[in-house]
DNA sequence: CGTTTTTAGTTGCGAATACAACTAATTTGA
DNA sequence: TCAAATTAGTTGTATTCGCAACTAAAAACG
């Protein structure tokens, strides 16, 4: 039997997955105790909702790629901290579309700093250039899945169309 | 008050994050009624004992950003497995070393057509120059995330040495 | 139309996780 | 040399999470 190669230094999967978690755990911690203070998964929705407000439950699950009950649960916590508003759909009382309050909107103020310290000490020793380039394959690879997931039936995406 | 620019789709953070994520759970989930099939916790585990093993369990806590109490449970889930083993260090008594047994080291063999198969999708249309230029700035960031924790006092990260 | 299928959200439940308190072993330094 | 501080691993506990079963609403379709 021969061994293979695989030097999870070199792959892409191991990459992004160690520095997205290394990254996102910084950035949570140094919101400890602060007015931010926020878990994992609702940081994650707060995102997607700053990139679009007014979606329903569904979508954000998918967008965080987390269990929609799991997404329900974290939108009720929120929604007690007043942070968004979770509205029952009039056209389709299936629904229920997530807005954020003004306090939910003004947490981005409070959050963008915390983000920008911890990204510029990750990117020490990396030019302008490469980090422009690493990001748009990111964004191409996000593009790749998310198409991907929507080619499966019962998904709902509109958030992540770009 | 002025509206700050922040479009997630070029932070870093949020990229790495999720693409992260979709490409982890994508492949679990093909792992699924498999033999190789195993939970997150136990692949990071796996990921980094490939790359170096013999390591002791906080090593593989500090490596795979999980806490060390979760990582000591999916350990012993593992050696029921027989994936590994759990060896304490004559040494230093604290220790327990963990070595892959000869079953651990061949699900390698299993687990690279499923990580290859789903990175493929991944990186359609993306050319081979700039994902090798993705690749060093996140092995870049890795290595500045990683002397960032070392920099920080009771952290030993042997592993994330390269 | 009316029945069947699909979909959004909720909830019960068990597994996984983080945090903190604890034990045992080693190191520090007075 | 020995008490105090540090470290590795374990374990108790509360929280978070994913899965699956469920309810209600809408869509599909005969």
């Amino acid at each position: 039997m021969q061994e293979s190669q695989f030097n999870p230094l070199d792959s892409i999967v191991f990459l992004t997955n160690r520095v997205g978690r290394l990254l996102s755990k910084t950035i949570q911690k140094s919101l400890n105790n602060s007015e931010a203070e926020m878990l994992p998964t609702q940081i994650g929705v707060m995102v997607d909702l700053w990139m679009k407000d007014g979606v329903r439950q569904q979508d954000l699950a998918v967008a965080t790629i987390k269990d929609k009950g799991t997404i329900a649960r974290a939108l009720v916590q929120m929604e007690q901290r007043n942070l968004l508003v979770r509205v029952p759909d009039d056209k389709d009382k299936r629904n229920k579309r997530i807005y954020l309050t003004h306090k939910g909107k003004a947490l981005k103020e409070e959050l963008i700093p915390y983000t920008k310290a911890t990204t510029k000490e990750a990117c020490e020793g990396i030019s302008e250039a490469d980090l422009a380039i690493c990001k748009s394959v990111l964004a191409k690879m996000y593009h790749n899945l998310n198409k991907k997931l929507q080619a499966q039936p019962n998904v709902n995406s509109e958030l992540t169309e770009y």
